[in-house]
DNA sequence: TTGAAAGCGCTAACAT
DNA sequence: ATGTTAGCGCTTTCAA
């Protein structure tokens, strides 16, 4: 099979090349017989038309640039696999690349992208204060860490953990600590919002209810450490439950309560924050506040397309969390409630 | 900052635009002064090249197509990290495309990234027993799960079980039990030789040696599940030891221990494979093989364009694994020997 | 060593 | 509705 051009199309159609051209774009004003025939000669001689010949007219690239900081993260490889699934069914291929959380590699990527005239970037900014400079006229979408100058995409993440909490309070627990997210981090801060804007309007009973939260990294270590502390006093203070801001320091309490000899959840409730599916597939299973990946990545390669608004700066579009309840979580033992008013 | 094209360039340095051209590609035949001075008006005009364009010309696209089955799986998000970083060194952008374990899907890939010219493949090929139609005359080359008519790298999977087991043995154990990986995966047959060529050197004493290994898929839950069952037998016939052939198998038999009250590392030592960052974040740290990730990423980029030669087919190359010893492993509380000789 | 010019394969503007 | 043609921005002969 020898290489075929457009021409040896048009010519063993028997048309002019602009025609197969318009029927490669699907554009209208080609007739219906014409169209097919064309069609069934491409068919016939397997031909593919050549992508720069086409980028190169046309400034479209049929392909979307995603930097994430670490592909380590479980919860960002989701995402760039989801993105990857949304772009193809939008007949999109996807540039990868990591930022390692570096501003200075972030930047040589977006300028690399715009070199590839791509059609859109996606992008989980790295944590360094900062902010990006987006390569005008180049559609960009920020996805989980928001920026306030650019459009974003994202989890409501305040509204998710509030169902956590809500959860956990509906249950029965009162002493609900909180593992929050690093101080900086934009869905770490709304997170630990949800938590507070829950904690804070709990009915008051004989016992005292208040916030309790600790700050840590994303990662199980962290959150590991993290649970080791809150769960290191006396038991009649000791949380019946805590809210863990991500899935790993969730995994990590569950080993700090293991440590200690608390049962989980007879002992103890967690709850997680992100559904990555290591969360179900450890034991017991973790009860978690469950992204809409998917979702979020369709609406950003779709917002990115033009196949939808983009959102506007400032007003992110936030997705709605669900609870899946597992088996990290139940009842307290003893109603708090009862024990006070015996 | 308006548009730059080639040409205005070559106005601005005074020259032609093939001498910017030549400049461009590094060829000898340019004046150093005329080099310096083209150099210096594309730094001052922030040239940068069209890559469409480029592309078109010369059939060199400076990007490599990469196809996973799943990059949920942090094995293979490491393998994409470290490729991309590879990539990048060589000044090449990586097309990421996730093949779902799916034949057909991966095939639709394969066309896609022919289609899109990239200058080579790394392919992690799916589970399905299948061979690959690599588009011919573009350089393909199989990663971890090598397929015998096509060049691959991976880590030396039996010579890291080896290391592991012969480890284990060295420290005293001698009921070493293995779990296996799924049937009918390479990597998982190469490790479980590797265990059993240590296995059937071991020099027999009193108490009977004995190859026992119990298959498993490489997950974090099967692996829980090999390990209960492994675990399940009377005490003096317990292995003392467990070989896991990946690091998510590894942690779910930590798992299966602790469920089962057995302290770790003094009621047994488990050793994982792969080295992912998360087996040096959970309590404890799991003793594992780490394969040279980036070597090997390093090493099938390197291949594919061209900086090293491509592995002969039926003659992959192997790296080298290492062992990390951390802390879930130790000398069992009772030399078998001095049991023995009692 | 350098310049001039011919395309690469396609799209889009213009002509019919 | 279809044909014709001028480039897109670059690389690469071919001359000089």
């Amino acid at each position: 099979m020898t290489k075929r051009g457009i021409k040896d199309v048009a010519q063993r159609a028997g048309v002019a090349v602009g025609t197969v051209s318009r029927v490669l774009n699907e554009h209208p004003s080609v007739n219906a017989d014409v169209r097919a025939r064309v069609k069934a000669v491409i068919a016939e001689l397997g031909y593919r038309p050549d992508p720069f010949a086409r980028s190169m007219r046309s400034k479209v690239s049929r392909l979307i640039g995603i930097v994430i900081p670490d592909l380590t993260n479980p919860f960002f490889a989701e995402l760039v696999q989801c993105a990857e699934r949304a772009a193809a069914d939008h007949s999109h291929n996807v540039i990868f690349m990591s930022s390692f959380d570096d501003a200075v590699k972030e930047a040589d990527r977006l300028a690399q992208l715009a070199g590839r005239k791509v059609d859109g970037i996606i992008i989980v900014p790295c944590n360094s204060p900062h902010s990006i400079k987006a390569p005008k006229g180049l559609p960009l979408i920020t996805v989980d860490r928001l920026l306030a100058d650019h459009p974003g995409v994202a989890a409501d993440n305040r509204g998710g953990a509030r169902i956590a909490v809500d959860y956990l309070a509906k249950l029965g627990h009162r002493r609900i600590a909180c593992i929050a997210g690093p101080a900086g981090s934009r869905p770490a801060e709304d997170r630990l919002q949800g938590y507070l804007d829950v904690m804070t309007t709990l009915p008051q009973g004989r016992a005292k209810i208040e916030p309790l939260f600790v700050n840590a990294a994303f990662d199980y270590e962290s959150g590991r450490a993290a649970g080791a502390f809150l769960l290191a006093r006396p038991r009649d203070e000791r949380p019946t439950a805590i809210f863990a801001s991500s899935d790993q320091q969730a995994i990590g309490c569950l080993r700090a309560a293991n440590d200690l000899g608390i049962p989980i959840p007879a002992g103890l409730s967690v709850v997680g924050f992100d559904g990555i599916p290591l969360s179900n597939l450890i034991t017991p299973r973790l009860t978690t506040i469950v992204q809409p990946m998917a979702q979020i990545a369709e609406a950003a390669i779709s917002s990115l397309l033009g196949r939808r608004d983009m959102p506007e700066v400032g007003k992110p579009d936030l997705f709605q969390c669900e609870l899946a309840i597992r088996e990290s979580s139940a009842a307290p033992l003893l109603e708090p409630t009862a024990v006070a008013a015996r």
